[in-house]
DNA sequence: ATGGTGATGGCAGCGGCTGACATCAAGTCG
DNA sequence: CGACTTGATGTCAGCCGCTGCCATCACCAT
């Protein structure tokens, strides 16, 4: 038997690749699979062929495993804030942050981000977790707003007015409603427009 | 010796009064001391004469020792909400229930509530469940508003404001406003519907 | 007296999370 | 080409948050 075949029986790279996007899928499919409470974070590391102590090393705890994408988002939104012409308003800079989203979230990852939304609805602990992350995307976006030249309370109102219609288009993209996700969020801010021109 | 000295001697009652009471202020003094993460649940009840166990039958968490007032809160404010003239509109209703805040938080509590805040700030996982009690109380008087007849979405919006006013004057107070909170929170509703008015 | 009730104590144990140290492939540089 | 560094991972010990289970015992009703 040859070296080479020594070496081939054990793994030929020292680690798999994508650790962390190993350790968030096992995640997802044990809470999903068992609930979020019955898992245990050693479950989730053996799952993806790593050690408890690797997942503390990409997340800092239990909940987090599931909010990755949340820095992501986050860059996205300010950087589309901040490339939106000077001439816009506050909430049309909002919308044209909003409106690169879905490259975030394209068409393919609805399924996904329906089970891990089922997945956070079902939890507290997670539901708290996402507040908070929704409320650091606001501040980041009413930051954004005031970089622009937004004066407060506009920037901050025009931010959470954003998380608003944000939430609920994603709810209705979740929710399986026919329309991609870009057209979602135009309709969804469109009607907030129409309700802020009423009452 | 008397068998009643011998009583006397070892405490007279079975248990102290309001263990409950006594958990909360021992918790703030050890989480102002020495911060929340340096402070363990079994220094908390020690410092309050109970055990950890006895801690955990009083408190869901670690973290909910400091808002036992929540559900208070919340009770007035959906009370003050049905309590208000049927004419009322949304934001007027809203309005009626923040001003029966005061006598929740009335001015000798004001010290304490700013020592109890800065331990929040000071601390990510106080903050998480700030958020989540912050956005019970929204959705609870939502839920009081469409129970007037109020629809959607502008049952939603006004508690939001509702919330935003609140959070507004709750910090104007405690941050050394002279005015006392009812005055506080008029003044901060009345620069909502100002802000609204505008563009 | 007798028995029930409710707040507390005591104890064992799981699991989340951390610090410290070891390992070893791959890259770097002389 | 060999020594040295780097960085992701493994291993282990240990604290602490939190829970279930059973015991205790003043108080209260009958």
């Amino acid at each position: 038997m040859s070296v080479a075949a020594i070496t081939t029986l054990v793994p030929v790279v020292r680690w798999q690749p994508d650790a962390r996007g190993r350790l968030e899928r096992a995640a997802l499919e044990l809470y999903a699979e068992r609930g979020f409470d019955a898992t245990t974070v050693a479950g989730i590391a053996e799952r993806a062929g790593l050690t408890e102590r690797t997942f503390f090393r990409h997340f800092a705890d239990k909940r987090e495993v599931l909010f990755g994408g949340s820095p992501v988002l986050q860059e996205r939104l300010v950087a589309g804030l901040a490339a939106a012409p000077p001439s816009a308003g506050p909430l049309a800079a909002v919308g044209a942050a909003l409106a690169t989203i879905p490259e975030t979230l394209p068409e393919e990852r609805r399924a996904g981000a329906a089970q891990r939304q089922a997945v956070i609805d079902a939890t507290p602990e997670l539901r708290e977790r996402e507040l908070a992350k929704f409320a650091a995307l606001t501040a980041a976006m009413a930051q954004g707003l005031r970089e622009r030249g937004v004066g407060e309370p506009t920037a901050s109102l025009a931010a959470e007015a954003g998380a608003a219609v944000f939430r609920v288009a994603f709810g209705r993209w979740i929710g399986g409603d026919a329309r991609d996700l870009g057209t979602l969020l135009a309709a969804s801010l469109a009607e907030l427009r129409g309700v802020a021109a009423d009452g």
